[in-house]
DNA sequence: CTGAAAGCGCTAACAC
DNA sequence: GTGTTAGCGCTTTCAG
């Protein structure tokens, strides 16, 4: 009763593949009571189509790549599921390989080994040009998520994180804070850069100075780099007021640090993260810059199977944009 | 310069597919300069095998498939990835189906399809016997994580909850608490009553008597029921001075509950998680019950791949053992 | 209305 | 040392 395949249906109902290739696919003509014995058959049997032997057949997997990288916070689970369920939707399935750094080639290779019809990189700041190329070589779409390089054909999908994080400055100063710390992370690449400039220009179209004390670049996104950058901050010359981070992973230590120090949000300290992850998590649960997780999902999808059809199409570049969740961890002033 | 196969490497190298063959998988002779030439040309063509071919030839689709379930903690990221590296290590790619309640029937079909060598089902409640038998007469190993049914031929990664609970509980009273509340699950699962059973026997053992105003049972795991539940047992007749969770994801909302109303961990109340997934990124980090999901992993895929030998071997079940992680939020009394 | 047969890309047994 | 060929399971055109 194993690995039963359409000779074995054709064998048990005495006709041909051809004829149960027509009752699977529901064309052709076929008579009306062998068509129903057949379905019987096929059900009694437990039929089930093997898709490599299809997919070899039509030259398609079905298959749509995803190389991620492991991070501390949940953007990959969320963003994953995301395209898992778009590509759901479109007939597709998906092959995640979550990289530790340095399996890349490997990976590529295995993807390219089962002829995915696209490749979706998520937010991976070790890919290089030269492993993109190749997998544009072999006529694979490549569309990368949240951090992407500016290669011919490779559609981006890209968060809006300047308009993110000036809009979200721009609340917290209009909430009347004027001490308002920053803790990012080092502006190695345009994610970075773009949050920070975003705080900055919210703040300088205030005219509001920018304290040198109150801005800490940290070199990785992680809980004990939130707890550093606000005891640096708390124990300084200047007190924030309030404290926009660039990631909901900055806010646990952050708020394990004012635990220690009874330091009360949003009374003492508003607080602000990004990505809206583990903000819900919290105590307090806090303020986010909430990313469209399904959205950049589709998107994703979309722009892979776009490419598809047109491979030289000039790169597309989707936005899109953040959404402020307020959970009350702003005070008015 | 797209999808290249081996007769155009053997068409460019003048020589014949099984020559190309040869070299590929290093065996058979080849005269030494023709397969140093063939092995440049491969090279420069950019060819990479084609698995789907492979896979059809051999009968054998070097896959797993992993079906699991959204989960509000993070146990399916971290044992997804757990597997994902497990089955790497031993050639395999996985194929993970993350399901919404409904969707099972057809994931399962879809797995049959991409000829899967065995499925993995990381604790889903809601996996039905059918279902997995149909996976079994397809003749591919099922293997079940967490949540395990009793059916033949499926074996079972299951954690030691009662243990990871007696012993938690039997610290929290060896440091002089005995109003040890309890917030779980309700019971419907081995899960469930194990944690369950476990607390009982060691507060038993000690001769501490059970206090149903400390024993709160919620509906699902979630942020809002261990808001809920720590509210009623702090509002009610009896206060706990320390409380054991079974999932970090209750903690978020009893820290929630706390936080608001000034209640001091560990110095007002002693605090133990159960997965040490989130337990690590709150404020303040609190204690918890670790599973080894490295282990889980490798098991998982042992398992698939050992009754893939040998199917009618008889059920097997490993057990793995928690890990009880201590950050100090138990205070001596 | 139904069947025969070619071919998707690859492997390996067999022939030269 | 190297080439020919059958066949993995499926689809589909072309003949009947």
């Amino acid at each position: 009763m194993a690995n039963i395949k359409m000779a074995d249906i054709a064998k048990a109902a005495g006709v041909s593949l051809a004829t149960v290739g027509r009752v699977i696919h529901n064309n052709g003509y076929v008579a009306e009571a062998k068509r129903r014995e057949i379905e019987q058959i096929i059900k009694d049997m437990g039929y089930v189509p093997n898709k490599m032997a299809q997919s070899l057949k039509y030259s398609n997997s079905k298959l749509i790549g995803h190389m991620t990288i492991f991070n501390p916070n949940m953007l990959y689970e969320r963003i994953s599921a995301a395209i898992d369920h778009a590509a759901v939707k479109e007939g597709y399935h998906v092959l995640t390989l979550a990289s530790h750094h340095g399996e890349e080639k490997k990976q590529i290779e295995e993807l390219i080994g089962h002829r995915v019809e696209g490749i979706i990189i998520t937010s991976n700041s070790f890919i290089n040009r030269e492993w993109v190329n190749k997998i544009i070589d072999n006529n694979i779409p490549v569309v990368m998520i949240e951090r992407g390089l500016d290669i011919p054909y490779v559609d981006l999908v890209l968060v809006d994180d300047y308009k993110g994080a000036y809009d979200t400055t721009h609340r917290i100063l209009e909430q009347g804070h004027s001490k308002v710390g920053f803790i990012g992370c080092q502006l190695k690449q345009e994610v970075e850069s773009n949050r920070y400039q975003g705080y900055l220009s919210a703040m300088e179209d205030r005219g509001i100075p920018i304290l040198q004390e109150l801005v800490k670049l940290k070199t990785e996104y992680s809980i004990s780099s939130g707890y550093d950058a606000i005891k640096e901050m708390m124990e300084g010359m200047v007190q924030p007021t309030a404290v926009f981070m660039t990631s909901d992973i900055f806010a646990c230590g952050v708020l394990q640090y004012l635990y220690e120090n009874q330091i009360r949000v949003p009374q003492d300290l508003g607080l602000v993260g990004y990505d809206n992850t583990i903000a819900t998590m919290l105590a307090p649960p806090i303020n986010s810059v909430g990313l469209p997780y399904q959205e950049i999902g589709n998107a994703a999808v979309k722009l892979v199977l776009a490419r598809k059809e047109k491979s030289k199409m000039p790169a597309q570049k989707i936005m899109v944009s953040t959404q402020y969740i307020d959970r009350g961890t702003v005070l008015h002033k």
